[in-house]
DNA sequence: CTATATGATGTAAACGATTACAATATACCG
DNA sequence: CGGTATATTGTAATCGTTTACATCATATAG
C-alpha cells in the first residue's frame, strides 16, 4: 500500500504539497496540482485515516448503538440521527448489543479511545449508574428513549410516563374496565426504564378511574413478539379475557393477537389490545395496531443535535418530545362515543386506517 | 485528556514500560506495574486507539452496509457475523446507505482510508461493475446475499434462480395455472440482482411448464411492502385474480396480502401467495407466509469467515448456501396432494405453523 | 534596480501509541 | 569475586498524516 510518500517522490514534490492537494486547502499550482494527482491516479493512492485522524484528533464518525437491529423502532430515529450527522460531516455507524454487557463495553471502549467521535445509545442497562454518569460527564454521549437512572444524563424521548397515562386513559375511556398490563419483567425492569414507566403511568390511571387491577392481568414477559405470545397462552388459560390489554410495545401487542387469534379469540372482538411505539408493523398487521406514537425522526434529529454540542464542549440537556395516540383496529369503544376521562392530557388523537 | 506520556511521568517510568502494563505483553515488575495501574487509575486514562491503530495498521473493526436496518431481512445474517467476528477479536460496525450512492461511497472510502480492517456488502448497486472489480479486488471486501454484476466477487448467497424455480414449482404443484409475479424493476433490476435471478427462474419454470405468463400479471414495482400494496391495488382492477402470486420479497408479499384483504379478497381463499426471504414477519404475519427460507445465520457466518481470509490476504471466492421452502397458510393446493413437477430439485420443503 | 508583498513549496514537528534494540540491574554459577 | 544469563526498563524509531514555519521564487511598486 502507498503513503503520501510514494506520492511526493513520484510526483517529484513534498508530502506537504501532496497534502494540500488532497485537502484542497491552500493555494496550490496548477501545473504542480496536475503532477500530483498525476500520482495519486498512477499509484491508485488514498490517505490512511488513521494518520489523518491522530493528527486531527476526530474521527467524523458517531456511534449509534442499539439491542439489535431487529428491533424495528430504531429504523427511523436512525434515519433522523443519519440526517442531522450527515449535514455536519458526520458518518454514523451502527452497534449491536443484542443486550450482553460484554459488547456494550466494547462500544464504550471505542469511545473512550477516541475512534469515534461521540455515541448516541439506545440500548442502555450501564453496569452501574455511577459509572454511566461518569461516562457521559467525561465523553460526548447522549441516551434516546431509554431513559437513564440519573436524569442528569443527556437524553432525548417522550414523557413515557405521561404517554402511557394517556394510552390507558384512551382505553378508559372506551368503556373498557377490566384491563390488563404486558410490560417489562424484573430483569428488563433494569434494562428498560421506558417499560417501567408505562407501567407506572398505566397503574395511576387505573387507581384514578376507581379500576381494580388484577395481579392475574399483569404480564411481566417483556417487550419482544414472543413476550406477547406468552402472555396470551396464559391469558386463554384463566377464566374470562380482560376487557382490554395494553402492551408496554407493539412487537408484545402483535405476539399477543397472533396467538389469540391461533386460540379462537379475535381481536377487537373478544378483546381490545393497544401497543406502544407505532412501528411499521403495527400499521400493517391485520388488524392494525392501535398504538402511542413517537415522533422518532424528530427524536434522532435532536440527539444528534445534542450530541453535537456535547462534541463542541456544551452541557447536555433532557428533550421530552409530544407523543401521540393512534387509533387502529385493534381496539373499539363499548360505548356509543367515548367519554371524558381521569389524566387524559391534550395528547393528540388521530385515527390512521392501514 | 491525558496521554500515555503523562502516565509514565505520573508512575516514574517511561512510556514503554506503561505501553507493556496496557497490552500485558512483556514481563513487568509487579511493582512498577502497580504504580502503572494507580498513575492509570488516578488519571482516568485510556489509551488513544488512533495512536495503536496507526502504529498497528489496522483496526480490527469490519463494516457491514446494508440499505436500511428496518428490512428485517438482514437482522440473522448480521447476528452471524458479528459472532464469528468477535470469535476472531472483532468489532462489528454497520452502515446504511439508504440506496443512496453518496453514502455507499462514503463506506467505501472508509475502507480504503483503512478506519476499517474489512467490509461485508448487502448493498450494492455499485457505480460501475468494473470499479467494484477492482475495490473488490484491492480491498478486503465480501458480499452477501445480493450478488454482484460480475461473479469474480467473493460472494455467499443462495442460488436465486433455482431458488425462485423452487418456488414457482411449488406453486405449480399445488395446481396453480395462471400465477403472477412481483418483482423488482427496472431500477431495481441494476441495484436488486436476486431480483432479477428470481425472475429468471420463475419465468423458466412456467415455460416449462407450459404455463402462460400474462404480461398484465408481472408487477414491476419493486420489493417493499408498499410495492406488494401498489401491485394488489392494480390487480383488483382487473378482471379476475391469478390463482397465485410469487412475490420476490415477503415484503412485498405481505403488502399485496394486506391490500388485498382490504378491497375485499382472502389468502389463501381466493388466491394463493409465496413471499421469499422468510422474515420475522412472515411467520408472524395472519396468515402466515409460505415463503424461500435462507440460512441467513448461516451465510453471515459464511461472510465473516471469506473476510477473514480475504483480510488475511486470500483468495476470494464464491459460496451458494442451500434454500428450504416453508409452507405456510398463505397458499393452499387446487389438488389433493401435489403431484410432480418441472424444475424442483431436491430442495427440502418443510411445514410450519406460525 | 531594489525593496517588498505575495505565491508556491519544502522542512520538520507534531498527533499518541507500539516495539526493536540498547542499557542497566539482578541473579546465578563456578 | 568475576562472568554470564536473565529480568526489567529506557531510548528512539516508526506508523501516515497535517500544518506552523521557513524558504525561495516571482511579481509589483517605487
Amino acid at each position: 500500500m502507498y503513503t503520501i510518500k510514494d506520492v511526493a517522490k513520484r510526483a517529484g514534490v513534498s508530502v506537504a504539497t501532496v497534502s494540500r492537494v488532497l485537502n484542497g486547502t491552500e493555494t496550490v499550482r496548477e501545473q504542480t496540482r496536475r503532477q500530483v494527482e498525476e500520482a495519486i491516479e498512477a499509484l491508485q493512492y488514498s490517505p490512511n485515516g488513521l494518520g489523518r485522524n491522530l493528527r486531527r484528533l476526530e474521527t467524523k464518525k458517531i456511534l449509534v448503538v442499539l439491542s439489535t437491529i431487529s428491533n424495528q423502532f430504531h429504523s427511523r430515529i436512525v434515519r433522523g440521527i443519519e440526517d442531522r450527522a450527515a449535514e455536519h460531516g458526520y458518518t454514523v455507524l451502527i452497534g449491536t448489543t443484542r443486550d450482553r454487557l460484554e459488547t456494550l463495553l466494547r462500544y464504550f471502549e471505542m469511545i473512550q479511545t477516541r475512534e469515534v467521535d461521540g455515541a448516541i445509545f439506545m440500548s442502555t442497562h450501564f453496569c452501574k449508574p455511577e459509572e454511566a454518569d461518569f461516562l457521559t460527564q467525561a465523553y460526548p454521549i447522549v441516551c434516546a428513549c431509554e431513559p437513564m437512572p440519573d436524569g442528569r444524563i443527556p437524553y432525548v424521548g417522550i414523557d413515557d410516563e405521561q404517554a402511557a397515562r394517556d394510552a390507558a386513559g384512551y382505553l378508559v375511556s372506551c368503556g373498557h374496565k377490566r384491563i390488563g398490563l404486558i410490560c417489562g419483567g424484573k430483569l428488563t425492569r433494569d434494562t428498560y426504564g421506558s417499560s417501567y414507566l408505562r407501567e407506572k403511568g398505566f397503574r395511576k390511571v387505573m387507581e384514578e378511574n376507581g379500576l381494580p387491577l388484577l395481579e392475574a392481568d399483569i404480564f411481566r414477559e417483556g417487550l419482544t413478539y414472543n413476550s406477547g405470545k406468552r402472555a396470551a397462552q396464559q391469558m386463554v388459560r384463566q377464566e374470562g379475557l380482560p376487557d382490554a390489554v395494553f402492551a408496554c410495545s407493539d412487537a408484545a401487542a402483535l405476539g399477543l393477537i397472533r396467538e389469540l387469534y391461533t386460540n379462537g379469540y379475535t381481536v377487537p372482538g373478544d378483546i381490545s389490545v393497544m401497543g406502544f411505539d407505532n412501528t411499521a408493523m403495527s400499521e400493517v398487521f391485520y388488524p392494525s395496531v392501535t398504538t402511542v406514537s413517537q415522533p422518532q425522526y424528530e427524536i434522532g434529529c435532536q440527539a444528534m443535535e445534542l450530541l453535537l454540542a456535547r462534541i463542541a464542549g456544551k452541557e447536555g440537556e433532557r428533550r421530552l418530545l409530544p407523543h401521540e395516540i393512534i387509533c387502529r383496529e385493534s381496539t373499539r369503544s363499548k360505548k356509543a362515543k367515548p367519554e371524558s376521562f381521569a389524566a387524559c392530557t391534550n395528547v393528540p388523537i388521530s385515527t390512521s386506517e392501514a
